[in-house]
DNA sequence: CCGGTCACTTAGAAAGAGTCCA
DNA sequence: TGGACTCTTTCTAAGTGACCGG
């Protein structure tokens, strides 16, 4: 979709167009692409115009090459972190064998945590079930108080969930003033917590909050989803600091656990969490210059390895055959991680989910079918990686070999290389060079090309641009195995996509009838004005879902349906004496076709009429040449929109955009393509991205990455 | 070399905000 | 006009890879 729906994005676009577009004739199209399609939309209106145009430090201009990397920071001034509030019992029971069981708080908060959880996959995952109640049993043998709590199947948490599900609705119904009191209260913490002096500016802090206690929720099958994740407190927290800053206070009666100040990292505030015993941190956020620095150094990285590419796959390629064992599985697996864009693959323990990288790749993970071989295995955060590729010989010849040296499932396909030895091999090729390096390059590299490919001009609408960079980003996207849950309603909302376009279809297809023998006595000159034919290739069937005549009585019962209950809420609403009256019989004759329409359904099955009845009002009638063409075009818009949209869901249904677009494309590739193509940026990069990539947003329009 | 630690990037889910459509 | 749907932001889990000490 195109819009551009507020102020503040036209302002956004404005200034970007003043400020990094340098030629103004060039970008007189796009401001008009904007500026009809601003007024048509715009409806929402908010004040809010600061966005910080504050003179801002813009540190890639003086990027003079290499400092002392080491130093992060000389000046660092922050205000800690944010905690969240102390627990408030509600006193809500849970039933235990159907009686009502009170809790102290400590256990009442867990239990909580839970009862919400109740209806997602969470709460219905045995294991999830079992470490919380194991955590929650632990709890009660601790206190003082006797719990009759003995099995988790003879609890109902129901009561408490509820009582959640009711707070929830009411949040939902508070009243504007509350609402705004809550956001302004949002936005003073915000205004303390979320801001640090860096170096003498004012930077963004990203997660000053500290994370509330829960239950843990691993992902795929992590053996220990559903621990207990407990509160924070100061004491567990070290503080890093400018020596020279004030200390944030700690809360009241608190200490910190640490204060310290290294220079050498980039972390204000830093805590244990009790569950895996992950170190947590609280990091300035993307929009940030430390962040910015070590994003373009990134992409600069995968840049350099272009130009060492071609020796680097020479390498491999050579190497896939040498008699070395060791030699040939680091070939082949950097085959792998360079053509499929695998991740290293570093050893994971066992109290954790059994995901896989390439190194990781054991013996059940790859199959050979019909000369080609298949990956099937879960990868990071036990999203499954499924991908049945032509390979070279060698390279087919050496995964066969590797699987017959694991002989059974559970052992290692790279039996004799880990990630350290790829990795120290691939800086000994070329200074920096890693696993991950691969995927940014090919990432960036396929976006570019994907991008050049595709078959737009300045000239093409922003809808079509528009389609065009979301396809390259989908081809990334796919590349990198980026996955998303496919959405709750996902089918209801194809079919439902599927049906009003069969309903287009089969609209279109009338009206095309009913011109047709109008045409007939033109001039040829004149009927070549009328050309039907792309319009009824349009609207014919699709096999899959022709139209028949019991679809023909649902849709028309539908439009009837519809009718009926616009005029219902007419009558409710606004009737006044004078157009009672016509109400009333319009609604009559609707519902008396309803129901003819009804039995004509019902004796479908009996009798097969040749031609399905057509309720009175949606029969049409010929008015003119000039009009019903104009119909017909109409419709075929609708038609071929709908067809696009179709299209691009079930395309879209698995596949996240975002994750390619946020940490592998290199976005100047997006800026320069936006300058040369006439198109706001702010089409691909929203608010945040655009704050995160700031550094690439003078990207010449001849950038090439 | 190896295992552990540390700091940082990358990831999908969930929450929240904005928009669309009947 | 409000409820469904979509897009954006926030949250925090899950990776990578360097380094360190034995």
């Amino acid at each position: 979709m195109v819009v551009v729906t507020s102020e503040p994005r036209e302002d956004n676009f404005k200034r970007v167009i003043k400020r990094s577009y340098s030629d103004d004739s060039e970008s007189e199209v796009a401001r008009k692409k904007i500026k009809t399609e601003g007024e048509k939309k715009r409806r929402v209106k908010r004040e809010q115009k600061e966005e910080e145009e504050a003179e801002e430090y813009e540190w890639w201009r003086d990027q003079n090459g290499d400092k002392d990397d080491t130093i992060r920071w000389t000046q660092l001034e922050h205000q800690g972190v944010l905690f969240p509030p102390e627990y408030v019992p509600h006193g809500v029971p849970i039933l235990y064998d159907g009686e009502k069981v009170y809790l102290e708080p400590e256990i009442e908060e867990l239990v909580g945590f839970f009862a919400a959880l109740l209806e997602t996959e969470h709460g219905a995952n045995p294991t999830f079930q079992r470490n919380f109640f194991n955590e929650l049993k632990l709890l009660m043998s601790k206190s003082k108080r006797k719990y009759p709590i003995k099995e988790f199947s003879r609890c109902d948490f129901r009561p408490m969930y509820e009582y959640f599900q009711k707070q929830k609705e009411e949040k939902k119904q508070m009243s504007k003033e509350e609402k705004a009191a809550l956001l302004e209260e949002r936005k003073m913490i915000e205004e303390k917590y979320g801001y640090c002096i860096l170096d003498g500016r004012r930077e963004k802090v990203g997660n000053f909050r500290i994370e509330p206690p829960g239950l843990f929720r691993g992902r795929g099958a992590h053996p220990k989803t559903g621990c207990y994740k407990r509160r924070v407190r100061a004491e567990q927290i070290t503080i890093n600091i400018g020596k020279d800053a004030k200390i944030p206070e700690p809360p009241k009666g608190s200490k910190w656990g640490n204060v310290i100040h290294d220079q050498t990292v980039t972390w204000l505030a830093m805590w244990k969490e009790n569950v895996n015993d992950n170190t947590k941190y609280v990091f300035l956020a993307a929009g940030s210059s430390l962040k910015g620095q070590s994003d373009l150094k990134k992409y600069e990285k995968a840049r350099e390895l272009k130009k060492h590419i071609v020796r680097i796959r020479k390498d491999y390629m050579a190497a896939l055959t040498s008699s070395d064992g060791k030699t040939r599985q680091r070939a082949t697996a950097l085959y792998l991680i360079d053509r499929f864009a695998l991740r290293a693959g570093n050893e994971k323990g066992d109290d954790q989910a059994d995901t896989v990288g390439c190194c990781s790749l054991r013996y059940e993970h790859v199959t050979f079918e019909d000369g080609k071989v298949v990956f099937d295995f879960l990868g990071k955060d036990s999203i499954r990686y499924y991908n049945k590729v032509e390979v070279h010989p060698a390279v087919y010849r050496n995964l066969v070999s590797f699987q017959r040296a694991a002989k059974t499932p559970g052992n290692l396909l790279f039996s004799l290389i880990n990630t350290v030895e790829l990795n120290k091999h691939l800086s000994s090729l070329m200074p920096g060079l890693s696993a991950k390096v691969f995927r940014t390059y090919n990432a960036s590299h396929t976006f570019q090309q994907e991008l050049e490919k595709q078959d737009v001009t300045p000239a093409s609408s922003i809808h079509e641009l528009t389609l065009a960079y979301n396809r390259a980003n989908r081809q990334v996207a796919v590349l990198c195995n980026h996955q998303r849950a496919v959405a709750k309603n996902f089918s209801g909302q194809l079919s439902k996509i599927a049906d009003r376009l069969m309903g287009l279809r089969y609209e279109c297809r009338r009206h095309i009838d009913l011109l047709k023998p109008n045409l007939t006595d033109l001039s040829l000159a004149d009927r070549a004005k009328y050309d039907l034919a792309p319009f009824e290739q349009a609207c014919r069937d699709d096999p899959d879902r022709p139209i028949t005549t019991e679809w023909l009585y649902s849709y028309f019962a539908d439009l009837l349906t519809k009718d009926i209950e616009r005029l219902e809420k007419k009558k409710a609403s606004d009737a006044t004496q004078s157009n009672l009256d016509s109400i009333e019989e319009k609604l009559a004759s609707l519902s008396s076709e309803l129901s003819t329409l009804n039995s004509k359904k019902e004796a479908l099955s009996s009798s097969k009429s040749s031609k399905p009845y057509i309720p009175e009002m949606y029969r049409l009638t010929f008015n003119s040449i000039d009009k019903s063409f104009s119909t017909i075009q109409r419709l075929y818009t609708r038609i071929v929109a709908t067809k696009t949209a179709l299209v691009d869901k079930d395309e879209n249904k698995t596949t996240a955009l975002g994750t390619s677009k946020i940490n592998y494309i290199d976005p100047r590739i997006t800026v320069s393509w936006c300058k040369k193509f006439d198109i706001p940026v702010e089409k691909f990069f929203p608010k945040t991205l655009r704050e995160k990539f700031k550094w690439a947003m003078h990207a010449d329009k001849n950038f090439k990455f």
